[in-house]
DNA sequence: ATGAAAGCGCTAACAT
DNA sequence: ATGTTAGCGCTTTCAT
């Protein structure tokens, strides 16, 4: 039936006996059409299964009536957040979409990236992961998740990393833990300086000094991670406790901790942070800070439609931060 | 110094003081440009942030370079195979585009509307999650995962749905079990239809009765395994054992069966099948049959990739099934 | 080596 | 109520 490739509005419109004017305004409901082209008109659409081309009708319209999501990579982190955006959505009137780039998804300013390459056409806001380069004027509406250190200027969407990190450290200490050491995260997030800020706030309210050469950089990844959870076990003496700033290093310092014959929790205890369900999965089930993550990701979406409807008095700079808790689960215990 | 919006090929131009022409052969890397203009063009468009229009290029070149992944939405086994899909990502040229649709998820045919709305422009392939309405003569290239009953004529990738739901009865036969239910899936589903087929043959080959009473469909999601659980479970003569066809509702009919006031295992034992994160979250942790998600999401992408590259003999209709694997928890025990 | 011009599939004025 | 026309931002012949 049809030559080569997909149904377009013209295939409608010769099949229909219009033109692609009238098949353009009953797509998208505008009046000016009669009620029997009307219903011819659907019907030829229903035939022929036609769906307007995003591509080609973003181009000229500028507005989509899709979200994008943009983030680095498709972990555990960022889709936990994906699932809180996915539920959230199902009371819009939008569509999500999620863009994650390729191989070369180390490279810094992926985000301004994505938003030049989706932005203006595709989508009609954006949330933002984790991102480091933001510039606060964008095209669209942008709402950040856990952005980088400093103020953005953008509406934000993080919870209370500084408490957090008190706590699980405050958590080691109640267990009797004095050398604890910290498998940091990446230093251009401001969720990572403010967990390193409370993990050094917490062992100063113990009392406790800061052993310098038990602060490492675990970079949030299991890769990045590796040798740091080296340095920081393959030594005499080595910490009884690890504070990780995030599960995924968490996981992998007990990961490295068996490499090297030691038993956790027996021989070291690690708590994480963010309590990813993959911390669970860990053996043993992983200590962990929670957040809120899947609520997370409705706010910022949320957050994000009120924008877009003009619900929200954009000169108020939004800030919203979700509470932490302690997830006892087994990777840690009392120092006899 | 942007008037008003992003940055467009022409803004690059004019600052370059060459034709928008020329911008693009030096963005897209053509031949004929001099070794100058190509330092300056570039130069330029590093100082002004400039990333091509995904909407606008992807309309006139039909090549984009990004593949899409479409779900109806994004949960834990979706998710999973994001995660898988994600990190196959890393090793090729293409970029990844998931897209799921709003509050009208539960329509059918979701699975053809996405795939017009961006095949042809802007994906140059894409990756169905269980899709039930398949053409298998669509405009780009397509892999399912874990289709509708039947075959579709479409490069799959799923799991041995038969031989994991004979190990799930096989486990609750060893354990003592005689009387278990069976929480269906999506019956318009293959996998579910398998595994429905699956239970019962493990019961016959246990020399066991199927009563059709203690059969019934959970549909794969929360939401609607919560009255059939119920009908399972509130009764004299409930089964001792279910076997639910996926993990979530599993995890449901555990929460029902503690608003029941039964104890799990002790009351009852309760096997899933995905092995998504979440069921080792799960209280008691799930005992449930593990499909490689992640495998079968990078498995997925790279035969979709060998087809776009046409490294694949397009008139083998693949199909990718990968192994499963029991996992012991703790919502399963031995009767008595 | 460079630019002018046409057109991808669609929407939005503006005619009729 | 319907059709005509002019683009949206880009790529791609085809001239020059």
């Amino acid at each position: 039936m049809e030559h080569s490739g997909r149904v377009k509005m013209s295939d409608v419109a010769r099949r229909a006996g219009v033109s692609v004017a009238t098949v353009s305004k009953v797509v998208n409901g505008r009046y000016g059409v009669a009620q029997a082209t009307l219903d011819r008109v659907q019907q030829v659409i229903a035939d022929l299964g036609y769906e307007a081309s995003l591509g080609a009708s973003s181009l000229r319209s500028h507005r989509t009536h899709v979200v994008g999501i943009l983030v680095a990579e498709f972990e555990p982190f960022s889709t936990e957040l994906l699932k809180g955006a996915s539920e959230a959505i199902g009371s819009t009137e939008y569509e999500l979409l999620a863009y994650s780039g390729g191989g070369r998804r180390t490279d810094v300013g992926w985000e301004r990236r994505y938003l030049s390459r989706l932005g203006g056409t595709l989508i009609d806001g954006a949330i933002i992961v984790t991102p480091t380069v933001v510039d606060a004027h964008s095209v669209i509406p942008v709402v950040a998740i856990d952005p980088h250190t400093g103020p953005t200027g953008l509406p934000t969407v993080d919870s209370d990393n500084f408490a957090g990190a008190v706590m699980a450290v405050e958590h080691l200490v109640a267990l009797g833990h004095r050398r604890i050491g910290l498998m940091g995260g990446r230093p251009d997030l401001e969720s990572a300086r403010l967990r390193e800020a409370g993990f050094r706030a917490a062992l100063q309210a113990a009392g406790l000094e800061v052993d310098e050469s038990l602060v490492v950089n675990g970079g949030f990844r299991p890769e990045t991670a590796t040798q740091p959870a080296r340095e920081l076990l393959d030594r005499p003496d080595r910490p009884t406790a690890i504070f990780a700033a995030n599960d995924l290093s968490a996981i992998r310092t007990i990961e490295v901790a068996r490499e090297l014959g030691l038993r956790v929790p027996d021989d070291l205890s690690v708590i994480g942070f963010d309590n990813v369900p993959e911390s669970a999965l860990c053996e043993p089930p992983l200590t962990t800070i929670s957040q809120p993550l899947r609520d997370i990701g409705a706010r910022a979406l949320h957050l994000l439609i009120d924008l877009l409807d003009d619900k929200h008095d954009k000169d108020v700079p939004t800030h919203l931060q979700l509470p932490t808790a302690l997830v006892e689960r087994s990777s840690c215990r009392a120092l006899a």
